[in-house]
DNA sequence: ATTATATTTATTGTATACAAATTTGGTTTC
DNA sequence: GAAACCAAATTTGTATACAATAAATATAAT
């Protein structure tokens, strides 16, 4: 089986959403590499839907950039290039820029607990060298940290980013200097936080996410990670 | 008939993308307002096309944040508030703001030509106060001077808002002091790029949006524009 | 042999059919 | 008269059927 289908049914929901999470994921994590055609049939019957359903979620895959669609052929996997990483990261920080004025105005006592709760737990999988949950943990607590603000659109901004940088993700987690000084730079950021400094919010974060692209790029330049298009 | 259909068929294209195109249009012009839910079987007919289609376009639809998907109800044209607006500018603010150094830096004197061009035909319009064609200009001429810098991401997110701010720019636009300062303005824009005054411009535009946001959302204020969910 | 041209096959595009769920209206019951 | 319940109608969710287009293969002509 070409790729391995996770279980997110639980209620009633449609079909189509659980087999657009299920390509998407997919796509993120490089199961379905770049480039690769998405042929309906093949697919469908994969997921045991029929091609209705899986359409739909073509048609989501597709506003989200995550595809391509040519007419008459179908869809076609995205690539990605350098520039794209450099311009997701850019974009990344300039929003969170945007929206760490109102973080340290709405954050409260609660909130800040939250975020140690959270760190709590990655201290944990620090210790044990657990990448995978790591991976997963700091997508929380970057999430915690954005919806203190209620920028609503420029977290919708973000979390369409945020699709793209997954894939890379586990590239930048596994690097293990990164690791540790990320972790501390987490720590760091809620002591901030409370504080309510917001210059040395900024710093930080432009900080932060400088170092992450840095190491993504210098990850995918090495192994030449970057798919190539047709 | 609730909403004008236009022609947008020419040669062999996906009906589900000129059914996307047209709610599309409907929606941001506020031919169908925002609340309405569209229910399938109505505007298939109204369309003259199927479910099938249509249901892909309101996928899309759904993925641009433009209506919202209610469990077993279908879909729902997304309302606006004051803080959407205060976003969207924000968002669009920062965008022009990260590519204006690779604007100035690629900038050709074809490029600035063909800005030129289209600046004397808006003269020509803001002439004969033909606000209609000036807002498909003005669309344009913002479009080409972005599309200079080649950040395709970055410019991906502002088209994204740029969905949203159509929705209002009749507004903006009809505002007769507004648009004589924009007008100028734009002409200011040009003979800045020319120069490679990189700091003017970032001035600059950052005035543009700002003025255009106050006279967005006072001519909003003023005329309760904003529609109500539910 | 190579090109040109049918012919078949694979795949997307659209319509229709049916199932599932929700809403609506009415009837019954207290 | 109000609440609870049942039935019909509406509407969404999914599957299937068929049409249209493109790709692949085979066949024919030079």
């Amino acid at each position: 089986m070409p790729f391995q289908a996770f279980d997110t049914s639980l209620e009633s929901r449609p079909i189509r959403d659980i087999a657009y999470e299920q390509l998407k994921h997919a796509i993120i994590t490089g199961q379905i590499p770049a480039g690769s055609r998405i042929v309906e049939t093949v697919y469908a019957d994969q997921l045991h839907i029929s091609r209705t359903p899986l359409r739909e979620a073509l048609r989501k895959l597709e506003r989200d950039g995550l595809v391509e669609y040519v007419l008459h052929r179908g869809v076609v996997v995205r690539a990605f290039t350098i520039d794209d990483i450099d311009e997701i990261f850019t974009i990344r920080n300039a929003m969170m820029m945007l929206i760490l004025p109102s973080v340290v105005q709405n954050a409260t006592a609660e909130k800040i607990q939250e975020l140690r709760d959270i760190l709590k737990q990655m201290d944990a999988e620090y210790e044990r060298a657990d990448a995978e949950a790591l991976a997963i943990s700091n997508r929380l607590f970057h999430g915690t940290m954005e919806h203190i603000s209620d920028k609503l659109r420029i977290l919708r901004v973000i979390d369409s980013q945020e699709e793209y940088i997954k894939r890379f993700q586990a590239t930048t987690i596994a690097s293990v200097v990164r690791r540790t000084n990320a972790h501390q730079e987490h720590h760091d950021m809620v002591n901030l936080l409370e504080k309510k400094d917001l210059d040395g919010l900024k710093i930080l974060f432009q900080h932060h996410f400088e170092e992450s692209k840095e190491t993504c790029l210098s990850a995918v330049r090495e192994k030449k990670l970057i798919e190539i298009n047709e």
